[in-house]
DNA sequence: TGCTAGCACTCAAATAAACCGAGTGCCAAA
DNA sequence: TTTGGCACTCGGTTTATTTGAGTGCTAGCA
């Protein structure tokens, strides 16, 4: 059933005012804010008849009304990117003068730019390393004895392992063993690597090194496990809105937020095809706090994703707000990425 | 002027009494529950002095007293490492039965732990770059054209940095350029290179490479003002804590904790010496948020710093359990660095 | 038929008043 | 010097009262 005209414009109207206040809409403020040309009884008609369509809930008989989250998603469903102020471009834009160092550079300043502008609190998650593409395998000799393990992949440099090597390790053999590494691990994907046997495909003129190689593999699998970066950023703004005045619901906020691995669930949406992803209070999503609101994009050149943006925040978030400047930051990298090429 | 044994008795309950329950404490609680010998009037009296004396705050006169941030430093500068329980014990150490791989990877632990154990937020800060020694600075070919710079310090391996080399670059000028680098910075500590201009000390030879030179140069400075490593946890559970109540308190709390900057002055110490530090309230950091006590400890083996933890609380915080705690895992992470070598 | 002015009714929130009791200070006696 | 006793203080809690924003409904008008 579909709503009609005036009704989709009174229940916007009230979303948008309760958006800003927090506070139940009154039928009169609707009516002198945004609609003077139906008197604030018609409007009162049309709420009560909204309310019984479960749009709009009201706390107590006579006071005014609050959207539902069927409301929000009606909201919501209608948005569209609308232009930032220029405060607000420029306070983007002075976040990415510099150069791009890394990926994990991106990625936190991008959570602390949509943190400054959007006021609520923002998360990064970078893509989980799995399905990177190994591209390049090496060691290198730092001293008698022992080398370090050196994977280039697409998209990262991991450099932090350090292994033993036999103490006579000859240039020769160096040379030799890192040819075979980029023969038995490239290109592959580290989630490849879980069924891979040694045994296998190691030949005997290699079995004297095949230490080396079990624990090159076995770093390579460590890499692959690595935890997922995630960034949070401004968690302690949400204290200014009001529905956190409350201290339980407050430090049920705060816990989720340090609670990464739950976190980057909800930021690492499915891949839906869609760009941006808005998730309102518990409708689907289990580990989402109650009266909250999560708002996601996608961070990347093309096909090539580094990670999901987003902000956390409450059900009555400034979606409007928080959509356009999701939609800039996500062009502006985009350009950035391109310019590195 | 140094207090009757009286005196000390009684204010040192009141301060033990006041940590738990966060209250006033009043004469007859004392009594009570600490000291049955004297009467509630006599401790009155005492507790009038010792107001007097500047140790205790009437919140008004019909009230028990709180103890004044002298309490405190009396109270804490008696302070002895209490031995901590068993589950304590134990759920120290189900934290450190995995094999250690990184010092990132011991402060997360730590911090983890720590707020765990404590249930106040914690704090490890990991010690600045540029007191390290460079040991060791290798340029590794990746693909025609570029390399990867290695770094090798006393207590990192830095290869996050990519430079552009000459594409016809042999593996003897390679070879050259690496044996210049060492020559050129090391051993040297991060903080010694701003002092080098690269004009002076290049000779004919290699000013066809300067480029490199100068590149590796302007990312071993970079690598030099890399910001600590600053990992905090358990921030929610402050709010579990009645003088955390009031929003603003806790906003104010919470700020501290997201400006890392700010809170690794807080928990990096100056070198003096000591092992633990206690700072009460605004006694003399400016930083400290009103009503915070920070404890923190060094962790490493013997000279050997690999940087600082500890927790931030509420001033009435459990100073004995703290001390213990920390001093605890110090000592273990001293074990496990020991059997690392 | 649809809109609106008017009015009685509701109820949360703000304000005021009354009460309670934990705690002190002080005095006089042991 | 210590302690029992007692009057006094004052923050916190409970109860009562007031206020006003907001609704639902009805009757009249276009």
């Amino acid at each position: 059933m579909t709503l009609s005209d005036r009704k989709k414009k009174i229940l916007y109207s009230l979303v948008d005012d309760y958006i800003v206040t927090a506070e139940p809409v009154s039928s009169k403020k609707i009516q002198e804010e945004h609609l003077p040309d139906y008197s604030s009884a018609t409007i009162r008609n049309e709420l009560s008849a909204l309310e019984s369509m479960g749009y709009l809930v009201q706390p107590h008989t006579s006071s005014g009304r609050i959207p539902s989250q069927k409301a929000f998603r009606f909201y919501v469903d209608q948005l569209m990117v609308t232009p930032l102020s220029r405060d607000e471009i420029s306070a983007i834009e002075s976040h990415f003068t510099d150069k791009i160092s890394s990926m994990q550079d991106v990625m936190s300043r991008v959570a602390e730019v949509l943190a400054e502008v959007t006021h609520y609190t923002s998360v990064a998650v970078g893509d989980s390393i799995g399905k990177e593409t190994i591209n390049k395998i090496r060691l290198v000799q730092l001293t008698q004895g022992n080398a370090l393990v050196l994977i280039v992949s697409d998209r990262n440099v991991f450099k932090d392992h350090i292994i033993d090597v036999p103490v006579n390790l000859s240039e020769k053999d160096l040379e030799n063993v890192n040819n075979w590494l980029n023969k038995l691990f490239t290109p592959k994907k580290f989630d490849e690597l879980k069924d891979i046997d040694l045994v296998d495909v190691l030949n005997d003129e290699l079995k004297s090194l095949h230490e080396i190689f079990e624990d090159v593999l076995k770093i390579l699998r460590e890499v692959s496990m690595k935890k997922q970066e995630i960034i949070t950023q401004g968690a302690s703004q949400i204290l200014d809105y009001p529905e956190y005045n409350d201290i339980d619901n407050a430090k049920q906020f705060l816990q989720t937020i340090e609670q990464k691995q739950k976190l980057a669930k909800l930021f690492s949406t499915e891949d839906n095809g869609l760009e941006l992803n808005i998730k309102i209070g518990r409708e689907e999503e289990q580990d989402l706090p109650d009266g909250c609101s999560v708002v996601t994009a996608k961070v990347g050149l093309n096909q090539n994703s580094i990670g999901n943006i987003g902000v956390i925040g409450p059900v009555r978030m400034d979606y409007k707000k928080v959509v356009s400047v999701l939609d800039h930051i996500g062009k502006l990298i985009e350009k950035l990425l391109n310019e590195e090429e």
